[in-house]
DNA sequence: GAGTGGTCTAGACCACTCA
DNA sequence: GAGTGGTCTAGACCACTCA
């Protein structure tokens, strides 16, 4: 009988970006700055430059990396996310997105629910931080939205913490936590607005609304933040293409 | 004052990765079909191996080839619809999806009104088909519809053929008339359910329902199919993955 | 064992950025 | 002009598939 043997073959380049991703996360390279040239890392690593440049092309594909002819290669940052919007999908049907303000409801320390425990990950009745806010686009309030996120990985952050960062939580979860967001999953369903959600956006009780259940990832696939949304897509649509 | 000159620089491999996109709009090679080796390729280009394969990496990664270790390079195929689902996002929040049942319910020579003449780059009033039907989701019927594609470019579409392909659009359009799609754009809306669709997906008038509208591609970008379609998220949902 | 794609190297040269 | 990533080559060898 033979063993179920996993082959466990893994490629040179591929271990180089097992390598680097540890490095990336012990924050030897923090977000923005660049990371040491291919030659110079191919020396470190004592493979040619071609072995390295697949590794680095394959986490600048995973927007892990980011790199820049000429320049260099960076860690990729969620710092300018107040133009780069991050992972919002959420447009206006006409138009772009020109402004995006977020307004903090309240930020409060609850116990994680069985539900939510299982994706992030953590024990059931552990603690984690639930802030509740709505957004703006183009100064129309259309988004309501509740993030939860493990406590001890974020200590420290409260109400006062989220205004000073103006409530763009990628990139403070980066400055201030050292939390790197890089990948996320998204499920979308249609629901009808409930009290609470029709009178922050101003609309009637039972209107459609998208929900957007997210969990969001940092290195290694670890998850660290559980996010529901609700939007009023009246005038605004979710985009996604597919290949 | 200098001439704003569009560099137009295009790398060797992106002028293979054309010749390529060329031969297969052409129908030199047929979706399921492998292409040539890449050695073989190298020697008709005349260029090195490795060029090749970045031109085929960057088509195996937009997903209009498909690459298999050991047996070759094959042209991507929605021969298998029905076990691999295309295109379709939605799937039920508890298991998986079993079965994917269509139902017609009719399919029509009508003129395109002026928003779905420019999404599908025809002119306003030029004839399209339009198909009505209904999806079933292990067994239960949760998506209602309708899908609008340039009647010149589908000569001789109508219920029998589309009755004999069970439905099965992507896979039809391959077969049937030459015409492969590459990829789409979605936008997502959440509506009410009016009259007609409640009635066909058995829910009540007014419930939530997550409203999907595609635009669909050929090689080239030419759009080819216009599409909307009308989910019960009750107990389904629309999964993305963002990065 | 022949043929395929996958990895890896070493080296040349190109496009781009910045001082 | 020095330094970066981007392209391209030629060649070796590996992993995988299939007859």
């Amino acid at each position: 009988m033979k063993v179920a043997a996993t082959p466990a073959y893994q490629p040179l380049y591929r271990q180089i970006k097992l390598l680097l991703t540890e490095r990336l996360e012990f924050g030897e390279w923090k977000p923005g700055e660049p990371i040491p040239s291919e030659i110079d890392l191919a020396h470190r690593f004592s493979v040619s430059q071609g072995t390295v440049r697949k590794a680095v092309n394959e986490l600048a594909q995973e927007k892990v990396l980011v790199r820049r002819q000429g320049r260099g290669t960076f860690v990729a940052t969620h710092a300018n996310e107040h133009t780069q919007l991050g992972f919002l999908r959420i447009g206006p049907d006409d138009g772009d997105v020109e402004t995006l303000k977020a307004e903090l409801i309240d930020c409060r320390r609850v116990k994680a629910d069985a539900a939510g425990a299982r994706l992030l990950d953590i024990e059931t009745g552990a603690p984690v931080m639930r802030l509740r806010r709505s957004l703006a686009i183009n100064d129309q309030r259309v988004i309501y939205e509740e993030a939860r996120v493990p406590a001890d990985m974020f200590p420290g952050l409260d109400s006062v913490l989220l205004e000073q960062h103006r409530c763009m939580l990628y990139s403070m979860y980066e400055s201030a936590f050292q939390v790197k967001i890089v990948a996320a999953e998204e499920k979308l369903k249609a629901v009808a607005a409930d009290d609470d959600t029709a009178s922050v956006l101003g609309i009637t009780v039972g209107s459609p609304l998208l929900l957007m259940v997210r969990v969001a990832y940092t290195y290694g696939r670890k998850p660290v933040e559980l996010r529901r949304s609700l939007c009023n897509t009246t005038a605004y649509h979710y985009a996604n293409d597919i290949s």
